[in-house]
DNA sequence: CTGAAAGCGCTTACAG
DNA sequence: CTGAAAGCGCTTACAG
């Protein structure tokens, strides 16, 4: 059967099945005041016209889309792959889909991104924002009344539903394995120093310190830029040239761990053995690497499940008092993580023995 | 300022501006006949009311959502996300948004999903299909009329511009450089036998051997089963367990590969060392690897940002002819593509020497 | 150049 | 229990 150009639309089945349009509709949506007799015409005249409302015109009725607006800044992120693929199947379980966004981590794209989907009547929005500070992220959220889930992100002055990571646990507990094992020089390299996760990491790496009996951060050497790989290779490498060079590194997200593991073997240095070195973030391929690289674990797919339960909760409740759900994180420790070598040799000598 | 509680509609600001709802719409879409002072008059008013158009009321009324559904089997898989980002950015440019669903693999799920994004009216799709041959979904791709890109797939009978990859060229050098090294035991991993992407790789591995003047294949392995982490893995292991294993393994994509390198490392086998190694798709990750690892990268961004294009242009150009658009695939050649080792030890013994 | 009317495809009070 | 009417928020022929 070739494709009919038109779809039928609701008059054309109340023609066939001789009956008012109202009466399909009413059929179709289970009222309860439809005799046995309507409902069987209708529904023969809906089978044989293969009839499907159209989704559009009853969201313009009925006031709500069933669509969900999901902003991250790349979707090309692992992590936030597997966000949306939580909050995906959560959501169209539950008959919402989810108009997709990427904000290329531009404040200013993810302020414009925000009003094209509410100008598209999202019923709800998850956010994945750049940064917590923005006045243009701020005032595109405030000038509008629909629920959202923010991402691992706290704005004072914006009342939303919120999933979390809990990444100071994972943190502190892989900064704690690495004072214990004798290292006082660590690098830490995080990404933007505008988000919670960023400080919330940091928050773990000083208790670690604390919690060892180390007050101060002197010999710590804390790096502040992008969640990238760029920023990640740029940053070890400048800290490896120098005088005194940290004996561990630990790096805050995949990202700028590949630019880590980059700048390592540039220098020729091998993680494990010269520098130990921990990344946030599990992905299958660190723990083939030789060493397997330690890591702080978190569930990105359960972020997204949770964030779009918690959407569809306040969707439901919309007067429900506000929840922030908090997710774990969990260092994994493997062969990366390592006693601090202290007959360090020159970069070039170390290869060459290791590689005769 | 408190957020209004409702937006705006065209009848408010014609009320504030003392015109007619129609001469609203006339200023606001630039029709012709418009007088300079209406003009003014309406856009003093929706300045006001910070007035935005209602999307939903416009699609309904033009028959056009600008919305393009989006069908991957998973968006976790960094492949498709790729994809996905390319497509995003270029259909945002033009006005568009993705409706992004995930099949899961599930042929039925995917026909699902085209039936709710034609209920939903989106002016296109974009697909990644799991099978080229499965029923429910023909039927529902032949059961509507809205324009189709779709992505590595061929489907006799269905009628749509599509974007290909040549991986036939990059497997076949991958494969004469196997060859060439000395390899003949090369067993080659692939997934679903019902895509154009295995057949075209496996065109590409067989050419390489008819080039090399083998024409019996005898001696090659092919491995059939899923494009998944754990299909990689089982099929790896079960054939290094084969009296007479393979020297070289090709896996047909990531998940597949990182599979093979799980297993390589369970067995307690070096990749470029033991076993030679080519991965199709290149990521960072493996590249870092001691030593690194050989691929056929292709470029998955470039693959959506044309099928964008193609989709836009048949959306303005219903009737010009169908296309075909194939991107090019790279052999790169790296450590993990060596000689084979004659003098095999076993998979204890090598490891023992390597680690004293 | 402008306004009143019709209509996109639905749903839901309102009569009967 | 059923049908005719109104209306969701727009746009566009149609008059004037």
């Amino acid at each position: 059967m070739a494709p009919s150009d038109q779809q039928p639309t609701i008059k054309e089945v109340a023609r066939l099945a001789g009956v008012a349009p109202s009466s399909v509709s009413r059929a179709l949506n289970d009222h309860p005041d439809v005799s046995p007799e309507m409902r069987a015409r209708v529904m023969e005249a809906v089978e044989e016209l293969r009839y499907e409302p159209d989704f559009l015109a009853q969201s313009l009725r009925l006031g709500s889309t069933r669509t969900i607006g999901f902003i991250v800044s790349d979707i090309s992120n692992p992590l936030f792959a597997g966000i949306v693929k939580g909050a995906e199947q959560e959501l169209e379980s539950h008959g919402y889909s989810i108009l997709l966004m990427n904000s290329l981590g531009d404040p200013m794209l993810e302020a414009k991104h925000i009003g094209v989907l509410r100008q598209r009547r999202v019923d709800g929005f998850i956010l994945s924002l750049q940064s917590e500070t923005n006045s243009e992220t701020l005032r595109a959220l405030r000038n509008q009344s629909t629920p959202v889930v923010l991402l691992d992100r706290e704005i004072r002055g914006v009342a939303t539903d919120a999933v979390l990571f809990d990444h100071s646990t994972g943190v502190a507990e892989a900064t704690s394995a690495l004072l214990k094992l004798g290292h006082r020089k660590i690098n830490f390299i995080v990404g933007s120093a505008e988000t919670r996760g960023s400080r919330d990491r940091l928050k773990g790496f000083q208790r670690a310190y604390a919690a060892f009996g180390i007050s101060s951060l002197d010999d710590v050497v804390i790096e502040v830029g992008s969640y990238s790989r760029d920023f990640g290779f740029e940053a070890t490498k400048m800290v490896l040239e120098r005088d005194d060079p940290p004996t561990a590194i630990i790096a805050a997200n995949s990202q700028i761990g590949v630019g880590t593991l980059a700048a390592l073997n540039e220098h020729g240095l091998r993680h494990g053995e010269d520098v130990s070195l921990v990344i946030c973030d599990d992905v299958e391929l660190l723990r083939l690497m030789d060493p397997p690289v330690s890591v702080v674990a978190r569930d990105a797919e359960k972020m997204g499940t949770v964030a779009a339960e918690l959407l569809l909760a306040r969707m439901q409740e919309p007067e429900s008092p506000l929840r922030s759900v908090v997710l774990p994180t969990l260092y994994i420790h493997r062969g990366s993580t390592v006693a601090p070598r202290n007959d360090r040799r020159t970069a070039t000598a170390a290869r060459d023995i290791r590689r005769p």
